[in-house]
DNA sequence: CGTATCGGATACATACTTGTATCGTGAACA
DNA sequence: TGTTCACGATACAAGTATGTATCCGATACG
């Protein structure tokens, strides 16, 4: 047995910063990839390839797809998180903030909608996969509290009443986003970005246009 | 070059019920198959078997995977159809009808939220793959069509105007109801089937509770 | 009743992918 | 400055997928 009180060895750093970057530049070439391809599509290879490692790279970071896929999700639900509370906390009316929420729960501007493509295919492997279904339930409480925070805010400030509850309010407005862009990629040009915001949000809040 | 009055051959027929009936049943294997595991994850090999057939009579009848994927998502489309006007037919009340309508976009009954999973798959898929987008977006093309006709009926024997253009209602009506369902499949309990037509549609429709 | 052909089965060639096991190099520490 | 160990590269072992080429039996027709 190992002498008590020596540490037996505090590591060069808890998590060393190279090790970070890789982290992190194979997670960004993740989001790329499975975008483009979707989950099963998606070769741990072309991960690699594209974040300029070969597969010993990753295996020393992650155990295995399902692992990254997991780390991939909560890092976008983060950014998610992030772009909300970073709109909300913008000093505008009411209804901007509304309108900037809905936008930034939509996708990272300059993207190419990339995030909401991501965002349907973590559902759909959640769907599947119990493990990644915990996580990704998990992400998207993590989210809908956060928006629930700030629409019950935004809304008492304007003291307006919603025609729902607030919980119904944000469900749909995700449910809404999420499908409306999805459509978009099929068909550019369906239910346009500004509509949303211009046209339903209103409606949905209760305001006569 | 043959002789211009003597018909080469009428086959046995034009397309024999043999043939038809593998057809159908190689569809119906395989809108289990990829509901379960997604366009990548479904194997020729797990679909012929649950069919009954092996791969032979698969690329006896379908020229490729995505072959199959034009050919089941056509079905699928013409069976919302199917369900939204059958829905319409009834002769219930205008509200009732456009619920009604809501309930057959959203899913056929009993079928564990099937068909909503595979339009996701189809959607993702036919982001991918220019020929199943072409296919794919007509599909979704003629189920607006048929809701927008049946949606104008309703409201104008009802003698309402809607906050928004019916293309519009209706484009919110599909993404509603697509993003519901496949939250729910993570997260049942979420947004439950009722509210969407109790709740959410009401509001749409600019009609105070 | 013989026969052509349709529909499906079998067998195969080929290509890919994941994950593991092992090795080498360079950075950080004594 | 020597040494160690972390990090990533290389090589390998299986398993699995698609699609093709060929074969065989049943069915419909003359």
């Amino acid at each position: 047995m190992p002498p008590p009180s020596a540490p037996v060895s505090p590591p060069r750093a808890r998590v060393s910063a190279r090790r970070q970057a890789t982290r992190s530049r194979v997670l960004d070439a993740a989001s790329e990839v499975f975008a483009e391809r979707g989950f099963h599509g998606a070769t741990v290879e072309e991960i690699c390839e594209r974040a300029g490692f070969t597969r010993g790279a990753f295996y020393s970071n992650f155990s295995s797809k399902d692992d990254l896929v997991i780390h991939l999700s909560t890092r976008q639900a983060e950014a998610v998180i992030e772009r909300i509370t970073a709109a909300a906390r913008t000093e505008a009316s009411p209804e901007a903030v509304l309108g900037a929420v809905f936008a930034a729960l939509a996708d990272e501007p300059g993207r190419h909608e990339r995030s909401v493509l991501l965002t349907t295919e973590f559902t759909l492997h959640a769907i599947r996969d119990a493990g990644a279904r915990r996580a990704w339930a998990a992400q998207q409480r993590r989210i809908r509290e956060a928006l629930v925070w700030v629409v019950d805010d935004a809304i008492t400030s304007r003291d307006i009443t919603l025609p729902m509850t607030t919980d119904q309010f944000v469900r749909v407005a995700m449910a809404l986003t999420q499908g409306s862009m999805t459509q978009r990629l099929i068909e550019p040009g369906a239910l346009e970005r500004g509509e949303l915001e211009q046209v339903v949000l209103p409606v949905l809040l209760g305001v006569s246009p």
